[in-house]
DNA sequence: GCCAACGTTGGC
DNA sequence: GCCAACGTTGGC
């Protein structure tokens, strides 16, 4: 199993969106980015996701969900029988009590090399270690 | 709203 | 293949 972090605007889909169906999968799609593209494909069912609020009052890790459909053709792209782009199915694990702030996510030495805490880093979906992971959970807490 | 950093596009 | 211009991302 393997570990990931995904970047989404709340106002567009929030763990919240997650939270209150959790047991209805939510179609990740629209990634314009090659390399995240690329990452997505090596998703597999059962993978745990973090998901990351951007641009909005409060950024950082807001809660869990799972990967329970591995990659296919992205239904918003131009030409969907081209499968330029790819969407995966995430399905709700858990909301945090209270989000992790992107300051005490720089702030754990667990994180140093993790692109997300990199400035000018645009990648909106990266892989994470089991080590990155486990210090983000106790992070939670 | 500002602006730095980045990825992509397109002319040459 | 180079690189300037442009559009977008994302923290603040």
């Amino acid at each position: 199993m393997a570990y990931w972090l995904m970047k989404t605007e709340p106002e567009e889909c929030s763990i919240d969106d997650f939270a209150k169906n959790p047991s209805k999968p939510i179609c990740w799609d629209g990634v314009r980015n090659y390399q995240a593209r690329n990452f997505m494909r090596e998703m597999k069912t059962g993978d745990l996701v973090f998901i990351y609020h951007s641009s909005c009052d409060l950024v950082g890790i807001a809660g869990v969900v799972a990967v329970c459909k591995e990659a296919y053709s992205d239904p918003t792209q131009e030409d969907p029988a081209s499968n330029r782009w790819s969407a995966v199915d995430l399905i709700f694990k858990e909301r945090f009590s209270r989000i992790i702030p992107l300051a005490t996510l720089k702030a754990l030495p667990e994180l140093a090399d993790n692109p997300l805490v990199r400035k000018g880093n645009r990648l909106s979906v990266i892989p994470f270690t089991e080590h990155e992971w486990n210090a983000c959970v106790l992070a939670a807490r």
